[in-house]
DNA sequence: ATTTTAATTAGCAAATTGACGAACTCGACT
DNA sequence: AGTCGAGTTCGTCAATTTGCTAATTAAAAT
């Protein structure tokens, strides 16, 4: 959650016309001021003020991640409320884990690791590589508001594992529904397997998996990769 | 859109733990080589490859932004089909406007520039700053889906402008309801104010509004503010 | 009226970035 | 065996950043 916010902290900054004010406006947000700030940086004042007055034209992103850390980190100490009032989505509890990758990893080389048995989809698309995962309760993120839209992290190019499969149709005519698609999908210990969701993942060219893994050794597989 | 992309994928570098991993995995969903992607930069290859590979520990946010930025401008130009395939929600026209300021606007006078009668809420409230807003139809809102998640920009400190009121009863309702909170809430041409509405605006110490100004009227205002 | 506190400006030394070019690795394809 | 394409490594150097101190302005508090 600190991480999100970060990032959009972070983004924020590099994009901003006047990163300068972007910064400053943080810090505001966060109720600090540019002593206090810099206390907590262990720098002096006026290097706060030269970065937000822009007398640094492009500030080195070491920088704004020092800046930024530092404020989440500062508002965590205190109890997190700022951090926390940024934020809805907690009780989103039927996303199981969400994770990016930082290199691409081939479909084909995650499903081996898995021990996964591939439903549908075959030839170089199995080579395309993918940036990160999504384990659902199935049930959940379907009954849930919301949650389709959390499922993506930062980019589409992923996987996303469904657990509490019964026979993979609802699962699928979701997929199927929202105008976002994953590359992948694995169900985790299905029942049975639907005809027409193995149909319908071949209509939109989704390589389509099961395996016998529990979420946990899953997520402890996929912590290998990077 | 697209600079909703540049932010995250900038945010995204600054706090990752290897930056350089970062950007050629971006550049890796851009499907752009070091030589084609240093073209669009006039830079030469081996300045890709130097920030890919982390020889700068770190670089300015001016470098990340050009590189950025200059992958989302190319598949711009290609029709846009990986910055668009980022994105689901297009469809989502219950949102009339959204935007962020720079800097914090004082609540009243942000009041004051609408036109707009104070219904509840006073004293020091008043003087918060605010640094956004988010225009809704109030209906939309409440019968789209996942509009919710998406009320908020990069922080809950706002105004949440809703058109299309009648009473004005469910949008604070729906406000109760949601666990972040807008600062700010004001209601385009209501027909009647609910009683109900003005004793949850002082439950929850939001400043209720109402303003006679249409939709566009109020943007063009606000684009004054930064 | 005086003292604090917060924020801004400016000059300067050391460290780092940003960009280049040339040399080098490593597969993949003729 | 040889050449292409894509990516990597590194020495170099001007331009910038980073952080300091010190001086100055502005606003708030005593």
């Amino acid at each position: 959650m600190q991480k999100q916010l970060t990032r959009r902290m972070s983004g924020e900054i590099v994009i901003s016309e006047k990163p300068g004010d972007t910064l400053k406006k943080w810090r505001n947000i966060f109720k600090l001021s540019q002593k206090n700030l810099a206390s907590l940086l262990n720098v002096k004042p006026s290097v706060v003020c030269d970065f937000e007055k822009g007398r640094r034209a492009s500030p080195g992103i070491g920088t704004v991640r020092k800046f930024v850390e530092a404020m989440v980190e500062y508002d965590k100490a205190q109890g997190g409320k700022i951090v926390s009032s940024m934020f809805a989505k907690d009780n989103n509890n039927a996303v199981y884990d969400i994770r990016e990758f930082n290199t691409g990893t081939a479909i084909d080389k995650l499903i081996k690791e898995i021990d996964g048995e591939i439903l549908s989809g075959d030839g170089d698309i199995l080579e395309r590589p993918i940036y990160g995962y999504t384990i659902v309760d199935s049930l959940k993120a379907i009954t849930t508001f919301n949650v389709f839209g959390d499922l993506y992290g930062w980019s589409n190019e992923r996987a996303i594992f469904f657990s509490g499969v019964h026979f993979g149709r609802s699962p699928m005519i979701a997929i199927r529904a929202h105008p976002v698609k994953p590359r992948v999908v694995i169900y985790i210990k299905p029942k049975a397997i639907d005809k027409l969701a193995t149909k319908l993942a071949e209509m939109e060219r989704i390589v389509l998996v099961k395996t016998e893994l529990d979420e946990d050794e899953i997520v402890r597989i996929l912590k290998k990769f990077n």
